[in-house]
DNA sequence: GAGTTTGAAACT
DNA sequence: CAGTTTCAAACTC
């Protein structure tokens, strides 16, 4: 199934290509016409039932080509195998690369609108080169200019995203209305604050925010736009939909869920999770498409042309579909709210919208401080939850520029990880919001490695880090999810240099965070220097943040090269000792197919503990605190693991038992967060060489609301499915261990353990490579994290948090 | 917060 | 590879 994703994927891209390709040459009207296109569209009918589909009529008395077309995108990325995404580096590679090519498809596109709309095009075309060429950027209106900073300032890594936003604005500026100063105004302020969010956020939340811009802005445009113009647009919307695709692409099945809850609510449409958000964009993007799309010549010129004959159904379309713009329902369904309250307020959606799309990425870090404001205040208060948001983020915003793409990885990431790493506490605050909003903290890790597979290079690294703030999300007071200390770790801690530029009240808020969220890993090493896996922070490849109260510590962007050295020296020892202290495989993803779909899912600690004492209850041992089993690895004496003992006792008849005591540690434990976490450390350590080389940020933990607590109750690993991040360190993962060869050899014996364990449920769902170990109890175990590659993409079902595939396992020795 | 326990990591 | 030491987290009071 993998690999006819990847074909299909492949397929798709050159398909993409051509249309690109013919775009450039044409007009986006024409494009739609192409039979690969209509060959894309075919696969559409296997989706028709799907809710997403069935809300796409609703909203739209026609049913349009398009909103199939939306399905099929949507369907064939999402509900297919998006996991293999994860799982195979070659689909993400294929991905990648035509999301790239689709880009640089699209771009050239873009002069023949800029023909009429030199200015906004320029506006455009310097938000994608900023840096490259102020030259493009000249006079351009404000809103390009902004759109530029917004996109590139933070944007490290994720130029080719931004080139996509960019492009996307392109289309949004090229269109005469956008003209408009009011228009331009709004745009610059949502610009400015998406801006500012990004900045905050790690480069994966800059890039939803980006998406979501476009979104809002199309939003915003396109009302304003029906108002004056019907007509107007002289934007290749086709191509707006296909870079929307594109997004969408990315994303992980498991956004399906999201949707599916998303669309059944009408008002909901946008806010939901990060998929949700992409996929809105696209749909949105469909909308406006089929609203203010045109015909246009290839010249670009847009208004006064009267569609084409052929076009007549777009026209049609677009009525109907504007009745419903006129009827507010489009805001309704952006912002989930009363029209009443959007219609006069273009602007305040907009905030709107982008503050759920925060919600949606509360995970994601930063935007979860910015929904932390924003929410409260409401839409009247958005202006002000704007500034503040703005100027928190400028303050959060770690970054320093760095020429050299690896080099600056490295910092900066750091810088990322650790202020991702928010406290559990306001990302609780904010997951109740969102959770009272109606959207469901849905996680898709997919996304975020969808999102992250774009990027190449250090942006997996990025992106990982993003996701592990996204677990961090997990707070106590969620009971589905906890954080993990690995996770916080992982993700790190607010760096000290952002606190102490950041306002007042954010810092004091941090600290709060810092005392009370598990959410960051902070270390207490005395004489380790922070430079041994003794210390958390580092084993976690992540630098030390203030809150550590570590002594003499080196483990800080400053001694880079230090810690790059002993890491180095660390690995060279034991390659895996960076590695994912437990492996989990957990969600298997029927579709993919893998034969690790055929096993359990499950976790175990890579090595195995070995306890003496603490009977494996207490964390202590690394077992129980990964939130996983004992398992023939373990050397362990007296073990009881609650989540699975050495010998395998818990399948049946303990089972009850266990199940009994699991519930009350884990309820105990989500009161009081002592609950051991599950290592979600997956499979970044994949082949160094994949581009989605897994990092595992070890510090992904999930809830031990284990598996094993029951059999018909949907496992809660599988929320906690989480892709393992990378570490900081590092963005790419040079000479790790091939993991596979492990895998196999030890997979049969895996599974089997983990079947016995495993209820069936569970062993449906979970994907089944699961954490080999290695053989030999005595020796150092050591288990493929490669295994992990099911990891979370199936997550389908009711799965919450899930992190998906995060590029490889953060090596120091990466920049090698 | 100090002291103890514990087991992983590091060392021999 | 086994035994010992070192270390810092987890735990207890």
């Amino acid at each position: 199934m993998q690999r006819e994703m990847g074909e299909e994927g492949e397929k798709l891209e050159r398909e993409s290509e051509s249309e690109s390709e013919s775009e450039a040459c044409g007009s986006g009207v024409t494009v739609m016409e192409t039979p690969d296109r209509n060959r894309i569209t075919t696969p559409v009918s296997k989706f028709e039932d799907s809710p997403v589909f069935n809300y796409i009529n609703s909203l739209s008395p026609i049913k349009t080509v398009k909103s199939i077309r939306i399905s099929q995108s949507f369907n064939s990325f999402s509900f297919a195998s998006l996991p293999s995404v994860f799982t195979s580096p070659h689909v993400s590679s294929v991905k990648e690369s035509r999301f790239l090519k689709r880009h640089s498809f699209s771009d050239p596109s873009r002069p023949e609108f800029s023909s009429d709309n030199g200015n906004k095009v320029g506006t455009s075309e310097g938000v994608i080169d900023v840096a490259h060429n102020p030259d493009e950027q000249q006079e351009n209106f404000d809103p390009g200019s902004c759109i530029g900073e917004a996109s590139v300032e933070p944007t490290y890594e994720c130029s080719k995203l931004a080139i996509e936003v960019s492009q996307t604005l392109n289309y949004e500026c090229g269109s005469p209305d956008c003209t408009t100063t009011a228009c331009c105004e709004i745009e610059t302020k949502c610009v400015s604050e998406l801006a500012g969010t990004s900045k905050s956020v790690v480069p994966y939340v800059h890039e939803v925010s980006e998406t979501i811009f476009v979104e809002s802005g199309m939003h915003l445009e396109g009302i304003r736009n029906m108002e004056q113009n019907r007509k107007g647009v002289g934007c290749d919307w086709d191509s707006l939909i296909f870079d929307a695709t594109d997004l969408l692409t990315f994303e992980s099945p498991n956004n399906a869920d999201a949707f599916k809850g998303t669309f059944q609510h009408p008002g909901m449409r946008i806010c939901t999770s990060l998929a949700s958000s992409e996929f809105t964009h696209y749909e949105i993007s469909d909308l406006q498409n089929t609203l203010s799309v045109h015909p246009v010549g290839a010249e670009g010129h847009e208004s006064e042309n009267p569609p084409r004959v052929e076009e007549e159904g777009h026209l049609m379309e677009i009525k109907a579909t504007r009745d419903v713009f006129d009827g507010t329902s489009l805001n309704k369904c952006v912002d989930g709210e009363p029209s009443n309250q959007i219609d006069n307020e273009p602007v305040s959606n907009l905030h709107r919208g982008m503050r759920k799309r925060c919600l949606v990425f509360e995970m994601a870090g930063t935007c979860i401080k910015h929904l932390d404001h924003s929410s409260h205040s409401g839409s009247s208060m958005l202006s002000q939850s704007d500034v503040n948001i703005e100027s928190i983020d400028k303050q959060l915003v770690p970054i320093k520029p760095v020429n050299d793409s690896s080099r600056r990885i490295l910092p900066g990431i750091g810088l990322h990880l650790n202020s991702l790493a928010k406290t559990s506490k306001e990302y609780n605050v904010i997951s109740h919001e969102t959770l009272a909003s109606g959207s469901q903290l849905i996680i898709d890790p997919g996304s975020a490695a969808s999102f992250h597979s774009l990027n190449t290079g250090q942006e997996p690294l990025n992106k990982s880090l993003a996701v592990t703030s996204m677990e961090r999300y997990n707070g106590p007071s969620e009971s589905q999810f906890q954080g993990t200390e690995d996770a916080s770790a992982g993700s790190g801690c607010i760096p000290s240099e952002d606190i102490s530029q950041s306002s007042p009240r954010k810092k004091r808020r941090r600290l709060e965070d810092a005392g009370e969220s598990e959410g960051c890993k902070r270390c207490n090493c005395k004489k380790s220097k922070c430079l041994k896996l003794y210390c958390e922070c580092f084993a976690a490849g992540v630098y030390c943040v203030e809150p550590c109260s570590c002594q003499d510590c080196f483990n800080k962007p400053i001694h880079e090269d230090t810690v790059l050295a002993t890491r180095k020296q660390i690995e060279s020892r034991n390659p895996l000792a960076f590695a994912p202290k437990v492996i989990r495989n957990s969600d298997s993803l029927p579709e993919i197919g893998d034969e690790s779909s055929k096993t359990p899912a499950s976790a175990r600690h890579k090595r195995g503990c070995n306890c003496k004492k603490s009977g494996c209850l207490k964390k202590y041992c690394e077992c129980y605190q990964g939130g996983v089993g004992c398992s023939i690895n373990c050397r362990c004496e007296g073990c009881k693991n609650a989540f699975g003992r050495k010998d395998g006792s818990v399948s049946i008849g303990a089972e009850a038992e266990l199940e009994e005591e699991e519930t009350e540690t884990h309820d105990k434990c989500d009161a009081d967060e002592s609950l051991p976490k599950i290592l979600i450390q997956n499979s970044m350590e994949q082949n160094p060489d994949s581009i989605l080389q897994a990092t595992p940020l070890r510090g992904v933990r999930a809830s031990v609301q284990l598996p094993f607590s029951s059999k018909n109750k949907l496992p809660r690993s599988s929320f906690l499915s989480i892709g393992s991040s990378s570490g900081f360190y590092g963005s790419q993962r040079v000479g790790k261990p091939n993991f596979l060869q492990p895998q196999s050899k030890f997979e049969k014996l895996v599974q089997t353990v983990e079947e016995e364990e495993m209820p069936g449920i569970l062993q449906q769902n979970c994907s089944p490579i699961s954490g080999i170990k290695s053989l030999s109890p005595n020796s150092k175990r050591v288990s493929s994290p490669h295994c992990d590659f099911g990891l979370s993409p199936g997550s389908r079902s009711n799965r919450k948090l899930i992190l998906q595939s995060i590029p490889s396992f953060p090596s120091l020795t990466s920049k090698d």
